[in-house]
DNA sequence: GAACGCGCTGGAACCGGTTCCAGGCACTCC
DNA sequence: GGAGTGCCTGGAACCGGTTCCAGCGCGTTC
């Protein structure tokens, strides 16, 4: 492998002449520039990655914590951020944490002694215990989805998609319409249910039952589809796409028609979503958008910590439809002692 | 930070004492040992991986290259390397080059400077393009998912999985099989193709039939479901499982009843495969597993490469069933213009 | 008691770049 | 013609580790 000793040699000019023209720095003159270019290329010369880092103290590279690359939610956000990244000369370290929470300490640590900033995207990770993983990361930290002082992040406008979501809804005589929630140490679970508490106190009439806190998986919709089936729900808003996935495969398999006799929708827009029958009704996320704007989060030392919250837009699909002309006593009640009416 | 002279100073040693100490290397005295590991822990020591690779050559980090982190194939393969490579102390770069093949050689390049070893997961790359990236690399380099003389890889055996999805479908009474095959630079589709090639050949009057090349895709699957609704195929074993999911729902939009009509059989076994209405038979596929390997092959400096085939298993579901009793005309012949008969 | 060997130790070289700083040269301006 | 200015240039220090090598102290053996 050729150093940059040996392109100086064959350019027939000093070290540092050589590093100064490949860098493009000032005080070379055009013929010396010239010539350490063509010695470079004459021989193969690629500059020590770990070199460069030693000196200048950056190392080209950002990290990336998901808890799992499997889930299309954060391999759409991995994308974007590989994408950003690579457009801007960075290579990406990636680390999958599992889901397990426990481990973050360890993998911050280790990828932010490698890296000049880490994105972080860990939804579950309880609100307290960030303040300790920002401190263990030892550079610039973004955080993807979720929203923490101090910290800049991209998050989405949880609150708008909602609304969104609701609107469509409620236009198609859902007056009453049920949520199946996400895990409750999540930081956009949180924001989904501080909207739909503010719509639903907002409203005349218009309730929103919760049916609690799901897995956010396909397994977590299959329960909340049974508690809906339960408190006679006709439509159902889910945490994501995967729980909503599950629901509609759960009223399939029980015989319940969507969008006929139930509506779902879901969040995120998970390419899955598109593709399944009902295709389904959801709110577009712009999940590798998200990915590409932490890169550039990074970079921009950020003296005030600076919050990007993106737009976000309800598609309309198959999986929502009118709602049929009530029966009386399959709505819901608000002393129904199974569910809580907010 | 404290630098490694800041310990030695603090534990009373000379820095290559102290180095030595830390690494684990013997002549050093069980006192200066301790003192050392005190005073590390004291200040918070950590080792500066730049200046480590600068002096050992080895970066500690490995690389990864697949064509889409959001398809399900891949992210599976890279969960299994990146979970190897933290059990193995080392951290994974990861590229996606997003379908492109003419970005390889780039990104090979410059993954390949900053890593141990490269992971490649190509299964789009014609075979005689692959040579110049194995030297563009700069470093061992292990393909998953193909096979290639003089490089270590972990394939499938893919003959095997084609097999048993043959004789389940066979033995359902479908002597005709209809292939949804994949694209025709890809090492994998090749593989299932000589595989059906023996198999038809070899066994009396079943027949395989060809319905041409698809993009591996969903969209895939929905023209190779029109074309084997043409050709009045029973039986349809897809290249991949994102083939198969479209052909579901392309048989469904049509109002034909799988599995009743027609049986539907896929590959890889990845996550959605369990989740869709029909469930999908498919050949599992240990994607994860092959990470793992492929992770390990890197290190095994390999004199000889070494081919690992793993065993692939077929997994049935609902979306296959017996064969109607089939009305003489609704069968394809072998002068059916549309389709070659294999 | 002297020669020898062995284990521990620290000084110094080195990995491959970047950058400070002093020096040199040509050119301009008084 | 001499001093001053500015641009190039290369020697050398430095980043933070690892490792070679010479030296030293101690215990052993004849």
């Amino acid at each position: 492998m050729a150093t940059l000793r040996d392109v100086a040699r064959e350019a027939g000019v000093s070290l540092a002449t050589a590093s100064r023209a490949l860098s493009d720095a000032p005080h070379v003159s055009a013929a010396n520039r010239e010539q350490v270019a063509r010695a470079a290329a004459a021989l193969g010369y690629r500059p020590h990655p770990a070199a460069r880092a030693l000196t200048t103290g950056s190392t080209g590279t950002v990290g990336l914590v998901v808890p799992d690359l499997a889930n299309p939610f954060f391999a759409a956000v991995a994308k974007g951020v590989q994408s950003r990244a690579r457009e801007t000369g960075r290579e990406v370290l990636v680390a999958d944490t599992d889901e397990d929470v426990t481990v973050e300490p360890d993998v911050i640590t280790r990828l932010g002694d490698r890296v000049d900033g880490l994105v972080l995207c860990s939804p579950r990770l309880p609100a307290d215990a960030l303040p300790p993983l920002l401190g263990a990361a030892g550079g610039p930290v973004a955080l993807v989805n979720r929203e923490a002082p101090d910290v800049p992040s991209v998050s989405f406008d949880i609150a708008d998609g909602v609304r969104q979501a609701l609107d469509h809804l409620r236009a198609l005589g859902h007056d009453v319409v049920a949520y199946a929630g996400g895990p409750r140490s999540s930081w956009s679970d949180g924001e989904r249910r501080a909207a739909l508490d503010a719509l639903s106190t907002a409203a005349r009439g218009d309730a929103v039952l919760d049916l609690g806190s799901f897995r956010p998986t396909h397994g977590g919709g299959v329960q909340a589809a049974d508690l809906a089936l339960a408190a006679g729900a006709t439509a159902v808003l889910c945490f994501n796409d995967l729980v909503a996935l599950g629901v509609l495969a759960r009223l399939h398999a029980r015989g319940v028609a969507t969008p006929d006799d139930v509506s779902v929708v879901g969040f995120d827009d998970v390419a899955a979503a598109a593709l399944v029958t009902p295709a389904l009704t959801t709110v577009a996320v712009p999940l590798a958008r998200a990915g590409r704007v932490a890169v550039d989060l990074l970079a921009g030392g950020s003296p005030a910590p600076e919050h990007r919250r993106l737009p976000v837009e309800l598609v309309v699909r198959a999986s929502t439809a009118p709602a049929a002309p009530a029966l009386p006593d399959s709505r819901p009640s608000v002393t129904d002692p199974e569910v809580a009416i907010r």
